[in-house]
DNA sequence: GTATTCTCCGACCGATCGGTCGGTCTAATT
DNA sequence: AATTAGACCGACCGATCGGTCGGAGAATAC
């Protein structure tokens, strides 16, 4: 059985790391079962050995991100505080997980607006919809707390989740042309940090002054091109 | 010569409507030249006459509905004003285009977070990255011009123009997942009503309640599921 | 020692991919 | 009447698609 030394990856899970960046980056009808046994120096048999079918791939490849995101949030959520410091926190880890793992915004976005890359059919797939249903069901609560507790503006929660995901997972999957935008690639530390505090501005004091502006913030970057 | 009654679409314009509808639901890889044909009922030698290749007839997809969203923006923009009424009109001309045109959000966030879905050397794809540019450069100059007035927060530009795409373009391109989120179609006339109100919302005052809560808004939805 | 299990592979399958080719039919030009 | 040009199609091309099959090689179990 399994003794493996925590540095050598198996097979599987080089498997699945390769078809997470093919999968992200070209979607799954753009990535063939060959190229990804090949990104991992296996043949195509040896692929299917692991996993059963294309799709069962995919599933695999976001369940495990999905996992992820719904580990971190419960992490952040479940330690106590306010609903104010909770939400803090579960932005801060949303964020930083968006940034640490490249390939997960994009995977994130497509299966939330891609309606029939899989089937929907397979017992996996139905355990990926489950996951995603958790996960917002639990920041709704977060979002419904904070509302209750004053902290947030009353506010549509779907409507309040939407932008959150808008916000954040988008920004992150923008790639190359975010790099464009900015001038650097949207994963540096620099603009992470500034993607972070940007969101948590536009969350508190939206994007339109009122009154005499008070604050003076450090004004950061020009028109594009 | 074309005298062709306003009716009736000739049949490259049918294969465009096509070709559109079926690339914002499944991407470039995930639909093929006969089944874009079949679509229209006509054979898929037939569809090789009107474009030369695939990759031609997407780009004349994504050039289509970028020189709508050109349109529209040029115009709210040149309708004179201050910064903050034609900011408000270009808003409103965005999420109406989004919300008018199905398939166009899909389409847009496409193009912007899928690097090489096209190889980004043929003529017309150039023309689609100018395109893009040149939008996101006068919508860029109207911030600017917003936060010299001192209507907006200063704040990042290229930040803020994420933002702005996030908010708008990612929910209407939410499909399945928004519909099963609101519990009806994010394209429905009311939804899109509360959209535009909950962004104008966010724009001016966050999401995150100030002292006391003045305001006294409906509250819509509750948690999902 | 042998049986079992796991991992991997080469060869192959039918289907579909993007794209080509030769040709037909129709309508406008001359 | 003859020619040209555009729209369209069936048949076909090589390549690649997802997936199968039988077996090789190495390790573990008994």
């Amino acid at each position: 059985m399994k003794v493996a030394a925590a540095v050598e990856l198996g097979s599987r899970d080089k498997l699945l790391d390769a078809a997470e960046t093919l999968f992200s980056r070209r979607g799954y009808a753009g990535v063939g079962m060959s190229e990804v046994a090949e990104a991992v120096g296996l043949g195509k048999s040896s692929l299917f050995h692991h996993f059963r079918s294309k799709s069962e791939l995919y599933a695999a490849v976001v369940g495990r991100i999905l996992d992820l995101f719904e580990r971190r949030t419960t992490e952040a959520l479940a330690a106590g505080g306010s609903p104010a410091l909770r939400f803090d926190r579960w932005l801060d880890a949303l964020m930083d997980t968006l940034a640490e793992h490249h390939s997960s915004s994009r995977l994130l976005l497509r299966s939330l607006f891609e309606d029939d890359e899989l089937t929907g059919a397979s017992e996996e797939e139905q355990r990926v919809d489950q996951t995603i249903k958790r996960l917002f069901g639990s920041v709704a609560t977060l979002l419904k707390e904070g509302m209750e507790s004053g902290y947030f503006r009353l506010a549509s929660i779907p409507h309040f989740l939407q932008s959150l995901v808008g916000l954040t997972v988008y920004h992150f999957a923008s790639g190359e042309f975010g790099e464009e935008l900015f001038g650097r690639s949207v994963f540096s530390p620099t603009l992470v940090k500034q993607r972070k505090q940007e969101v948590k501005a536009l969350l508190h004091h939206g994007l339109i002054a009122h009154a005499p502006v008070r604050r003076s913030p450090t004004i950061k970057g020009g028109a594009p091109s």
